[in-house]
DNA sequence: ATAGAATGTAAGTAAGCACTAACAATTATA
DNA sequence: TATAATTGTTAGTGCTTACTTACATTCTAT
């Protein structure tokens, strides 16, 4: 193992165990003496890498934030019908939500550390899928096939939908209807939405 | 002012004070010494109300619960159209949410700390609506005005929609973002809807 | 007027925090 | 093997925190 990978693997671990820890406690609740122990170092190791804590939680930050995900999506759906192309499109937002829970948990919880920069990362991913769906929207108002409506607006009707349901379910809202298929309630979604902005 | 009104009202200042401080920097962030400033009394008369800060916070979680929201709108709303009964039940969601931002950022933000209190408050506020709606989409039904469909995702969708817009309205609040109107687009919501959901 | 309750002032405790200094041990590469 | 870079160990610093003690002051009710 070279020098290099070496340290960029220490330095890896304490941005994962940071990652863990800044989401399971909060920035203030994850102590650096916490986070060292966990990725399995030294603490005195953890501030070689970083001056400071805030600069460490700056790094997880920038590290974790999100990256386009419905690149390349859009060419692919406008050949589907289109409760398949919803149905991708609601797919491949919860998967990328679900990867990203700890980021999630770390930008609710810490808006106010950093306001600005997770501001950005969180508009940045959402006006992303917002624009992409909108614009999908618009193409199949051109093609005749659904209703004249605003294509933003419903863009956010339809995120906020998923989205409401994804943050339920991480929630353990749905203690009781255990085991509800995501898939099912994800269709029942599509269906009203289907019948609402169809032709 | 009587003896039990004056400590009442040093009490509550602690927890208007609290509720404040707490939504705005967090439990950790927010420190006894801040919260007494903030309230205008010595740090030592918040021990004499509250043993301890956990205490104390449990005290503001209890106190500014949700409490429930709807009761009596449901034979109000059975008597308006379809549409006006949306719209409605969309304005007093918002409306509550708005009269308990404080409290809805510290339920974001300190889930970690009390999750099953918290939990439950979250879930009784939500349950109320979810169960509300989804009985009168039940009724609609019967009356053969509402195609079938589940009425509780249904609500669960619809509520979706409303909450995750006045996230993203809290959200863009540091930003100036293009002003979208909130009647525009709550409009366009239930114009989605309506039609996704009617006969 | 006076007792008793509520509050304030001042000083302090013990613990935990981010962060550092000094030096030894390990490791990678040349 | 020699050298330099990276990590570990240990012991600390100074600051902040929640919370306490002791006593003085103000307010309220009788």
């Amino acid at each position: 193992m070279s020098n290099k990978e070496k340290s960029s693997s220490t330095r890896n671990k304490i941005l994962e165990t940071a990652l863990r820890l800044f989401s399971k406690k909060g920035y203030l609740g994850a102590t650096t003496k916490d986070i060292a122990k966990g990725a399995g170092i030294a603490e005195v190791t953890l501030f070689r890498h970083f001056p400071s804590k805030e600069r460490l939680f700056e790094h997880v930050i920038n590290t974790y934030s999100f990256l386009p995900v419905l690149r390349g999506l859009l060419p692919e759906i406008s050949e589907m019908s289109y409760e398949k192309a919803l149905t991708a499109i609601s797919r491949r937002f919860l998967d990328t939500l679900n990867s990203r829970k700890d980021m999630i948990r770390i930008m609710h919880s810490e808006m106010r550390r950093y306001p600005e920069k997770i501001y950005k990362i969180y508009h940045d991913f959402l006006d992303e899928m917002i624009k992409t769906l909108g614009s999908y929207f618009h193409e199949m108002q051109k093609k005749n096939i659904l209703r004249k409506f605003d294509a933003e607006s419903g863009a956010r009707a339809f995120l906020g939908m998923v989205f409401s349901y994804f943050n339920a379910k991480e929630f353990h809202m749905f203690k009781k209807y255990k085991d509800i298929d995501t898939d099912k309630i994800i269709k029942e979604f599509i269906d009203i939405f289907l019948r609402g902005t169809l032709k």
